[in-house]
DNA sequence: ATACTAGAATGTAATTATTACAAACTAGTA
DNA sequence: TACTAGTTTGTAATAATTACATTCTAGTAT
């Protein structure tokens, strides 16, 4: 199954850890699924192509890849945690009403600077929940407001 | 047990909900500990003092609160839910080896206007994650850096 | 190629936070 | 004092995540 010496083969040898078919198709789907979805997406969406992946397979490899700063986990639901291939600073937004989360592309230059010489920041996030845009449309078609 | 017609009342009168001792209690210890609870911190600590409650009655409580913006909720950890009595725009630092949750007091300028126009934004939340610096000062003393 | 080993995948069972629900209770009001 | 909507309580169910033992395999040395 390893045929492809594609850019996801590059970032795991890149981080020493050993490549396997499981990891490959799961960097695979995030790359391509910009969805940020549940563990329980990534799974049953793998498991149609490989039936015998496991649901721990997931867990682990997401954590191990979260572990080399290759995808970040999001808390954003409070019920379940979100994963994202994109870890360069960036926000996001929940719609309440229909669950997307939204990519925001804030790059806001205090943050950095206020926490300075305090604690040691490893992570920032940040989260704007709300009702999206699409979600507001539909309501106003309805109404017709 | 309702001898208090303190703060706490006027909030909930405020907010046409019914005066309880639970809600009253729950509202005193998240105002009094501003330390981020769980609920099951609440629980127990609460329990103490009145040994019928009930952890279902904790979280009905919360939730009611935090549907009338008395309380709002902390999704940082990923684990388990924490409680703040405090709504205004602020930010959180969790850090990763103690569990503690610390305020910081942002008011980040941009936020508001780069949303403006395009989703309904009802709540903000800014997460950091690291080391605390307490913890950094711990490790300063043993290591002798 | 072949064998070896550390690490990975798998499946099941356990854990833990949270929610659902029904029965008993009570705050606010008539 | 009685009534009712809403609240509290306890138990049972749900759902995400983790623990763990077994089997397997990627990477490497022979």
């Amino acid at each position: 199954m390893v045929f492809c010496l594609n850019k996801y083969v590059e970032i795991l040898k890149r981080n020493r850890m050993k490549i396997t078919p499981q990891r490959l198709e799961i960097m695979r789907y995030l790359d391509e699924n910009r969805i940020h979805p549940t563990a329980h997406q990534i799974y049953s969406s793998l498991k149609e192509k490989n039936p015998s992946l496991s649901k721990t397979t997931v867990y682990n490899s997401l954590e191990t890849l979260r572990k080399h700063n290759i995808i970040q986990v999001l808390t954003i639901s409070g019920s379940e945690a979100r994963y994202d291939f994109k870890t360069e600073m960036h926000h996001h937004f929940l719609c309440k009403r229909c669950g997307t989360i939204i990519d925001i592309d804030i790059k806001c230059p205090y943050l950095n600077k206020i926490l300075n010489g305090k604690h040691r920041v490893e992570e920032i996030h940040g989260y704007f929940k709300g009702i999206c845009k699409k979600c507001l449309d539909k309501e106003e078609a309805k109404y017709g407001f």
